[in-house]
DNA sequence: TCCGGCTTTCAGCATCGCTTCACGCCACCG
DNA sequence: CGGTGGCGTGAAGCGATGCTGAAAGCCGGA
């Protein structure tokens, strides 16, 4: 009989391309992953991976075990999922992969509520960005994802997955001090025209809204320097280098040598929450849902709850 | 995540109604199959059995975890089925739920030509009454069934299941080479009427046959000995004791004082091979069909072949 | 030719999951 | 009312499973 341990490894083996990275995205050894594969070979006679010097590939019997396994582990969770369901409280556990800027603006708070009132549930975080967050929601590595959506740099949502408006966060420009344009109080989209930029990578929203932002004002933005966490981007902005886009949530006081200047008028960037629709009725992510909403309302920033499936 | 194989021990709590009857079916002992089903409800969190002194009763989230597991069973079987189907021969294990006059008269030379051909495959057999056959190629427990069908005593084909006609064998009467009957060289239904039947029991298509028909003549028949065995049925005749229904099928040299005369018309007992929707196209049960259509035309028997789905 | 990333193999060890045996429970029956 | 038997559960034991870490094999590229 099929083992769904073993389908799961042989599946994160086609996603990741290699043993080695299956096992990383697993938590094993290579080794582990190996032998795993190899009993499968052995169980149902065949063979799964063509070996050659640098790496791995995948047999036809090997893609159609692969599909067999996505099908079986969606309907398992989705029992697993009906199961929680059935008994009405979160258990089990969540899984949440969300953007760095909510992670620690908005997760904290709601999670902690979470766990508080339901011991039996446990949660984990992973940080990622934008585009992956609905990567692994959709893959089932996450149940629950938190991404940043804006206009111009929409957020492709996998099929499958459903997804509701948490709340909208007004973008603003933070410049240095000694920036020309920082005494003005407020700042158009062209004013910023041939400024230098510091993005995060790309995959994350705020990288693409900047660079087809000034595409649709006619000039190619200059991606001076990159930088995944927010403190390392105000400070290349406190040494003078350059000018980086901040939403409100998770952003800290700014440091020395940094002003932060609204536009006009203000891009919004939107907090997203998505799910799989197998799991849209377990009461973990019901209950998670809610608790980010409330959260976002105590914060006080301005809209919120809008659902835009 | 929820494990296959304790997912269906609990299916087969269900199916049987107790721990103990699981554990013959599955051919653990009782013991495992308590623990299976306590670690399934502590990895679930759930209750799955009420517990009382005679046996157990499913919990809701039982009942629904069995549904569950129906899915999955389902779809990891058409899962291995399909890879052995791209395999192109047969392999794996086929389990055959037979009838035992086909046990003895049709499944020896066509499973011995099956396993020589193709070493790959394992082959086990269980031998049951005809519904019975039927039912455990539903379950999943046998891949491929060999039952009795006749007119007048239609064998309930469960849902999810194909078959084809194997071929018909013509039913005749022994009795008692005393009985008054004995000397005729042909005898119709109307001639039966009030002798004393040894019948198989209930389940079997003869049985079955026995008490329609003569109800169907407007007499009840006496159903005065019941045995399952053929040679305790031939026993009881060359006893005096009664007469019974045999096909040519699997029919061994009749004991002294019993004597076999045919019926006119011949009754027709069709023999039928079931199996699951699923995995029809499995090279295995395409190749062990095949192999039995040519068991029973060197057998020597009449019509074969005749598909009716 | 060596290096480096990848996979595989091997030994060791913890864990799992089975069996056996013993026990507790309660309906049934004398 | 107490014995009996079927049923489920729990502890001990033991083989199988499945992980880790070390080491070796393989092959493309410098």
């Amino acid at each position: 009989m099929l083992d769904l341990s073993r389908l799961r490894t042989l599946r994160a083996v086609a996603v990741h391309g290699s043993i080695s990275g299956a096992a990383a995205a697993l938590g094993y050894t290579p080794s582990a992953v190996s032998q795993q594969i190899a009993k499968l070979e052995r169980e149902t006679r065949t063979t799964l991976l063509e070996r050659h010097a640098r790496g791995v590939t995948l047999t036809g019997d090997a893609e159609h075990l692969v599909a067999a396994a996505g099908q079986l582990l969606a309907v398992a969770q989705e029992a697993e999922a009906r199961l929680e369901e059935r008994r009405g409280r979160p258990s089990g556990t969540l899984t949440v992969a969300s953007s760095p800027t909510a992670v620690r603006g908005l997760l904290p708070g709601a999670l902690a509520k979470l766990t508080s009132a339901h011991p039996d549930l446990t949660v984990r975080t992973i940080e990622a960005l934008d585009h992956a967050c609905a990567e692994l929601v959709a893959q089932g590595v996450a149940d629950l994802g938190l991404a940043h959506d804006a206009e111009l740099a929409r957020l492709p949502v996998p099929s499958g997955l459903e997804r509701t408006l948490i709340g909208e966060d007004p973008v603003e420009v933070c410049l240095p001090a000694a920036h020309s344009l920082a005494p003005r109080t407020v700042l158009s989209r062209e004013d910023l025209v041939g400024v230098d930029w510091i993005t995060p990578p790309p995959g994350a929203v705020c990288h693409d809204w900047v660079q087809l932002t000034m595409r649709g004002l006619g000039h190619e933005p200059v991606l001076a320097h990159q930088a995944s966490e927010a403190a390392s981007q105000l400070a290349l902005v406190a040494a003078g280098l350059g000018v980086v886009l901040v939403g409100r949530l998770g952003r800290g006081p700014l440091p020395d040598g940094v002003v932060s200047i609204p536009l006009e008028p203000a891009p919004m960037r939107q907090v997203h929450a998505l799910w799989r629709s197998g799991t849209g009725r377990r009461p973990a992510v019901t209950e998670a849902l809610r608790l980010l909403l409330q959260e976002w309302r105590d914060l006080g920033y301005e809209s919120a709850g809008r659902p835009t499936t």
